[in-house]
DNA sequence: GTCTATATTTAGATAGAC
DNA sequence: GTCTATCTAAATATAGAC
C-alpha cells in the first residue's frame, strides 16, 4: 500500500493536468468561454468528461486556471517592458506596441481574456487583471508626471482609460488581419497612447 | 367573434408590454443580465412567468428589446450633443461630459449596457451600439481634422479608443459615488478625451 | 486512474385550468 | 388573458465498472 505517490506518478499527473489546461486554453481561444463545455474541453484533451474532475473540482476552477495562466503571461510581459530602463513615455509606447502585437497574433485568446462573455468566476479574475494592467500603466504615467514630461492628471484615471482604449481597439479591429493593417493599427495605437497621456506630439 | 382587437384592447396590451420592458430594465440594472431570469422579471412586473410569453416569443427577444431601448436613448443623446452647433472639439468634450453624467447617475444600467456578462443576442446588440458610438465620435474627430484643429490620425481608431476608454473609466470608477468624486471624474475624463484626440492642451 | 452511464440542477418554454 | 404546474434541454457533477 503506497501512502505516498511515487515521483513518477506525480509527474505524470501534473503533465496530464497541464495538458488539460493547455487544451482548454485552445478551446476557449477558438470558441469562447460560453461554448467551452466540460465535454468539449475533455474531447480536445482526448479524455472523458468525467476525468476532468480528477484534476479540477469544478468547471469554474478549470476556467479560472486557464484565465490566470494566460492573463498572467500578458501581465508579466507588460511589466517587463514597463520596468525596463529608459524614459517612462518611451517605455509606455513600447509596452503598448508589444501588448498589441501579442494580442493580434492570437486574437481568439485576446478576445477571451479581454471581452468574451464568461462565467462570474472568470469575470472576477478579469476585473482583477484589469486592475493590474491599470496599475502598471499608472506607474508609468506617474513617473512621467514626476519627471515633468507629462502634464498634471489623475494617473489612475488615465491608466484606466488607456487599458479600456487599447482593449476596445484590439478586440474589434475593424477588418481582416492583413499585416499592413496590423502595422497601421500598432502605429495608430501607440500614437493615440502618447496623445492620451499628454506626451507632446510633434 | 371579433376579427380585430378593439383599440382599447390594443392600448392595454401595449401598456402591459411597455410595463414589462420597464420592469425588466430595472431588474437588469439591479442584478445584471445573468440573474435577470424570466421569473425574476415577471415577479418585478407583478405577472406570472408564463405570461411573459404573451408579449415576447423568448427571453432573448425581451432582453434585446430592453437593451435596444436603453442603449438607443444614450445614442440619441450623444448624437444630439455631437450634432449641436459649435466647434467639433467643444462638442466632443460636451458629449463625453453628458454621457458620463448619465452613466454615473444610473451605474447599474450603465454597467449592464457597457460591460455586464450577457447572452449572445445581447452581446451582438452591444457590438452594434458600440459601432454607433464609435461612428458618432469618429465624425467629430474627422471634422476636427478637416478644420485643422486636430492632428492627422485614423479617426475610426481614435473613436474606438475613446469609447473603450470612457467605458472602462465609467464601469469601474474606483471608489464611492460621492458627488465631489463625480466632478473630478468628469473633469479628468473630458481632459483625457481632449488629449486623446490631440486637441492642444494648455 | 480512467471511462461510461446516469443523476442533478437550473432555467426557458408550454399546455391546460380558471 | 392570466396563472399553475409541468416539460424539455443542456450542462455539471457523480458513481460504479473495468
Amino acid at each position: 500500500m503506497a501512502y505516498r505517490k511515487t515521483p513518477a506518478e506525480i509527474r505524470r499527473l501534473e503533465a496530464a493536468r497541464e495538458r488539460l489546461v493547455a487544451c482548454a486554453t485552445e478551446v476557449v481561444a477558438e470558441v469562447g468561454w460560453a461554448q467551452a463545455s466540460v465535454s468539449a474541453v475533455a474531447d480536445a484533451a482526448g479524455i472523458a468528461a468525467g476525468s476532468v474532475y480528477q484534476h479540477f473540482p469544478s468547471k469554474a476552477a478549470l476556467a479560472v486556471e486557464v484565465f490566470r495562466l494566460a492573463a498572467g503571461r500578458e501581465v508579466e510581459v507588460l511589466g517587463e517592458v514597463l520596468h525596463a530602463p529608459g524614459e517612462p513615455v518611451e517605455r509606455l509606447s513600447r509596452a503598448v506596441e508589444v501588448f498589441a502585437r501579442r494580442a493580434l497574433e492570437n486574437r481568439g485568446l485576446a478576445y477571451a481574456l479581454l471581452a468574451a462573455p464568461a462565467e462570474p468566476a472568470v469575470g472576477a479574475e478579469r476585473l482583477e487583471f484589469r486592475r493590474r494592467y491599470r496599475s502598471l500603466f499608472a506607474e508609468a504615467v506617474q513617473e512621467g508626471m514626476a519627471s515633468g514630461r507629462l502634464p498634471r492628471q489623475n494617473g489612475e484615471i488615465t491608466a484606466a482609460a488607456l487599458s479600456g482604449a487599447i482593449g476596445e481597439v484590439l478586440v474589434d479591429p475593424l477588418g481582416a488581419p492583413e499585416s499592413s493593417a496590423v502595422e497601421e493599427l500598432v502605429a495608430e495605437l501607440t500614437a493615440m497612447t502618447l496623445r492620451c497621456v499628454g506626451a507632446p506630439h510633434n
